[in-house]
DNA sequence: TTTTTGTTTGACATTAACGTCAGACAAAAG
DNA sequence: CTTTTGTCTGACGTTAATGTCAAACAAAAA
């Protein structure tokens, strides 16, 4: 086929995403993702000049598709209380689907090649902070930095998925255990930051 | 010398940690690390049968160094919100001087060879996991499973932590206007959890 | 048809990191 | 002193992972 054909470059970096956030194989090689993907590792190469780049193009669009997916939810014309619920919805569902995928995230993002594409805050994020704000003016929730605010919402979510290994088998736990504590979490951290 | 000598072996862990953890380089080889200090990367191999031997060690002692730090505080004859904000100290202190220790833990978690040492949940956790009980009883915080209001306090702590080099960037803050950020979520942190 | 263009393959070359080994060396033990 | 034991070094071999290349191939364009 002489037809630009992006077919197998987009199931060359599904299998790399499924791979690293679903499976969490992080040490995977470019042979792993070519046979996963039931390609010769040179196809990698020819789509993707280095491994290096392949990886950079996975881990940027992983950036941007969470952010797209936070930016609707952030930027909704909701009430406040319904903006937070529906966003640990989406933080949730997207954690079910990539079990790996915050660990991933941070272990880049803490690497020293590490280096942001955009300059400024997403607009998004701008925006919601901005109701964050007007929240606390009006009393709704307890007056702080909207800054903190954001950040306790993320660390409440995101923790308990990055010590999941750990935690679930320190206090031995089965699978469906943990996920019940997760979700049981969602109310609890809804009347946390919202008393 | 023909004494046994594990000033070398120790300085090689000590080396090894003040890379991982210090300075954040994940991806450090066995020759960055002899050259750290000063040994050839034959010493390594000589004290350490392999790479993978002396991995292991340094995060093993690395959990089992965090552990004990916190179970001197959890286990501590302390009132509740005193010990709370003890544990909080204890935990920032060792953040200021291995800022890379949450992250590299948190990856090891994640990597499949993961696997705990101990198997039951170390008493202080049991004594603390109590305590928090105790207090809910008492009506002193908001009633909840025990273990999420621990978990509440590890991801409050540790998550600003993990994407510090994420926030940081996105928010363009200084390294002293981030610290300060850090410095002020202890007292918030306290009164979230102990409104 | 012939040509052109993009796709795919297998074989090869390169490299970086790791592990081993024989032997040098120094200090304590005999 | 000689022997023994533990420490250290340099040189070597091995491997796994990556990257490159020429050529085969298929489909569209000429």
């Amino acid at each position: 086929m002489a037809m630009r054909d992006n077919g197998t470059e987009q199931l060359i970096k599904d299998t790399a995403k499924r791979i690293f956030f679903a499976e969490g194989k992080t040490n995977a090689t470019t042979q792993d993702i070519a046979d996963a993907a039931g390609v010769t590792r040179t196809l990698v190469n020819y789509y993707f000049r280095s491994k290096d780049v392949l990886f950079k193009r996975v881990f940027d669009e992983a950036m941007i598709d969470t952010r797209n997916r936070f930016d609707e939810v952030l930027s909704a014309p909701l009430a406040f209380p319904k903006k937070v619920e529906k966003f640990i919805d989406v933080f949730y569902n997207e954690a079910l689907k990539f079990p790996y995928k915050e660990a991933f995230m941070i272990s880049e993002i803490n690497s020293h090649e590490f280096a942001l594409k955009q300059k400024e805050a997403p607009e998004a994020l701008k925006i919601f902070l901005q109701d964050i704000k007007k929240e606390m003016d009006n009393g709704t929730i307890k007056k702080m930095k909207p800054m903190n605010f954001m950040l306790n919402l993320f660390s409440l979510m995101a923790y308990p998925l990055l010590t999941r290994p750990l935690f679930q088998r320190t206090f031995e736990l089965t699978d469906t255990q943990y996920e019940t504590l997760l979700k049981d979490r969602k109310k609890m951290i809804l009347e946390i930051l919202m008393p």
